[in-house]
RNA sequence: GGUCUCUUAGUAUAACGGUUAGUACAACGGGUUUUCAUCCCGUCAACGCGGGUUCGACUCCCGCAGAGAUCACCA
């Protein structure tokens, strides 16, 4: 197979948010599966929109997500720098190499002109194009004066891996900016100079670059170099309407999932998948398996919707399988961050044991703060709110005071307090009461978490231990009593 | 408006000329000694429309409709 040799490369303009990581992901994948060279690169060219610490928190999401990369910041490079603000000089020499041959020019327009010929053509209806406004006569080039493309519009095809067989006219090639005013390359001009001084042979970008191609093709012609690979993903939409999924739909940047609790397997199994998948029915792949299984042709060519509900699936998918697979002591240390504050004094162990009781119900890590409270301080007590549950409802309070008294007794008999004899002293319990198990089971699992739901009784009872377990028991019982006088 | 692209259940997708159109999430119902969840079983639900080509079309071709992208000294 050929090496890949690909790119991620963001603008430092803010943090990149969900909808945009899968085009690191994609190239990610491509690159490993190859036994290629994955680069990050910062395209830092638009000074206005330029976010101080962008490339930090950029950095941050991939390696979250565990998207490493062989070239790139903190990590160097044959074709250091890798921030484009650091290879100004490189851009404007092949601009020049371009003017030398005849392919470009410097541009004396200013932009009150420029915005002239738009109107004029606005109003004629004919579309804007600005090499048929191209200046005939064209200075030496000087700082402080952008530098044009001469367009060599003709009707274009090429291949993108996903989209197929694709064309374009001229009407779409135009003379585009190739170094600005301030001396910076734009976007269009600085990735195809970087790309080839890379190597990259695989360029991979949303949807939106598709219109801008054939000008990029004209480019790789007039330099002679060869195209990459080109790969264009469609968009990931936001949860309503048709719009792709962006900051102002509430798009997440991917770290504050991770805060969330959500697992970086999971994001990375749940955006991968979205969109591409191996033509098999697995849903749950971890990294080497997406290296191993992604093909750029199962790709998805049209947008796909982003849903949150599914992604959380995947988490608890993700949540069983790691404590299935590397246990609980190795889970345990990914959730240390989402304890509820009363945690804070109890040993690791005891977050452990609860830990392994409870961990089948959690959809995110931050599910640990609510539904363990129970188990760190008493709970609120409430004696409507058990009252009021369906079952505990059908007995009088005389009634319920004597289930808790017998309780009591029993629990309070048993020497060896582990899950073996509790599941044995409950289950004589039912039978000594008579009462159904949502009947007894409901009224003692209220009275010592108050919680809308918790793991199976005997398995609370053993955590909590015999001392909290029979002391809660006590209080709903004195408060029984109480209400009946 | 020009140009380009896309179109299977609510959502994500499988199918690459012949299947009762498969799977997963969601929803709904049921099972596992309480609850919530896990797990298991089941139900509901889709080929945008119209023409061709073909013995046969979700699959190929052509229209139409709907949706999206782009038309910057932003990327």
């Amino acid at each position: 197979m050929k090496k890949i040799v690909t790119r991620f490369a963001p603008s430092p303009t803010g943090y990149i948010h969900i909808g945009n990581v899968r085009s690191a992901i994609y190239p990610y994948l491509a690159a490993r599966q190859s036994g290629g060279t994955f680069i990050l690169r910062i395209e830092d060219t638009d000074q206005a929109r330029y976010v101080e610490g962008a490339t930090d928190l950029i950095m941050d999401t991939l390696k979250w997500l565990g998207l490493d990369w062989d070239e790139g910041p903190e990590v160097g490079g044959p074709n250091a720098p890798y921030f484009q603000t650091q290879r100004k000089n490189l851009y404007l020499q092949w601009a020049k190499k371009l003017i030398a041959n005849g392919r470009a020019y410097a541009d004396p327009t200013d932009s009150n002109t420029i915005q002239g010929y738009r109107d004029s053509d606005n109003a004629k209806k004919i579309p804007y194009l600005y090499r048929n406004h191209r200046p005939e006569i064209t200075p030496e080039w000087q700082p402080g004066m952008p530098i044009r493309f001469k367009a060599d519009p003709k009707p274009r095809k090429w291949h993108d891996e996903v989209m197929g067989d694709l064309s374009a006219g001229p009407e779409v090639q135009d003379d585009i900016i190739l170094i600005k005013k301030d001396g910076l390359p734009t976007y269009n001009f600085a990735h195809i100079v970087d790309d080839f001084l890379m190597n990259v042979n695989m360029v991979a970008r949303g949807v939106e670059y598709l219109s801008s191609t054939p000008n990029y093709l004209a480019l790789y012609e007039a330099f002679g170099i060869d195209q990459p690979l080109l790969v264009s993903l469609p968009h990931i939409l936001a949860p309503q309407g048709n719009k792709k999924l962006g900051k102002r739909d509430g798009a997440k940047s991917a770290t504050e999932y991770r805060d969330d609790g959500i697992l970086p397997e999971a994001m990375l199994n749940y955006l991968a998948c979205l969109g591409w998948n191996d033509g098999t029915e697995q849903e749950i792949y971890t990294k080497e398996e997406l290296i191993k299984n992604f093909s750029l042709d199962h790709i998805q060519n049209s947008g796909a919707r982003y849903d949150e509900v599914k992604l959380l699936w995947m988490n608890g998918q993700w949540i069983r399988k790691l404590v299935s697979e590397q246990g609980i002591d190795k889970f345990y240390v990914r959730t240390v961050d989402f304890w509820p504050n009363s945690a804070e004094n109890f040993d690791d162990n005891y977050k452990k044991r609860v830990l392994s009781i409870i961990y089948d119900r959690l959809k995110t890590l931050s599910d640990l703060r609510e539904m363990t409270t129970y188990f760190f301080e008493d709970p609120k007590f409430d004696i409507e709110q058990l009252l009021a549950n369906k079952f505990v409802k059908k007995f009088s309070e005389q009634e319920l005071f004597s289930m808790l008294e017998a309780t009591i007794v029993k629990l309070s008999s048993i020497n060896n307090w582990n899950e073996e004899n509790l599941k044995i002293a409950l289950n004589e319990l039912l039978e000594t009461t008579g009462k159904k198990p949502a009947e007894l089971f409901s009224l003692i699992r209220i009275s010592v978490s108050f919680a809308p739901f918790s793991p199976a009784l005997d398995l609370t009872l053993n955590v909590l231990g015999k001392e909290t377990t029979l002391s809660r028991l006590n209080k709903v019982k004195t408060a029984l009593v109480l209400d009946q006088q």
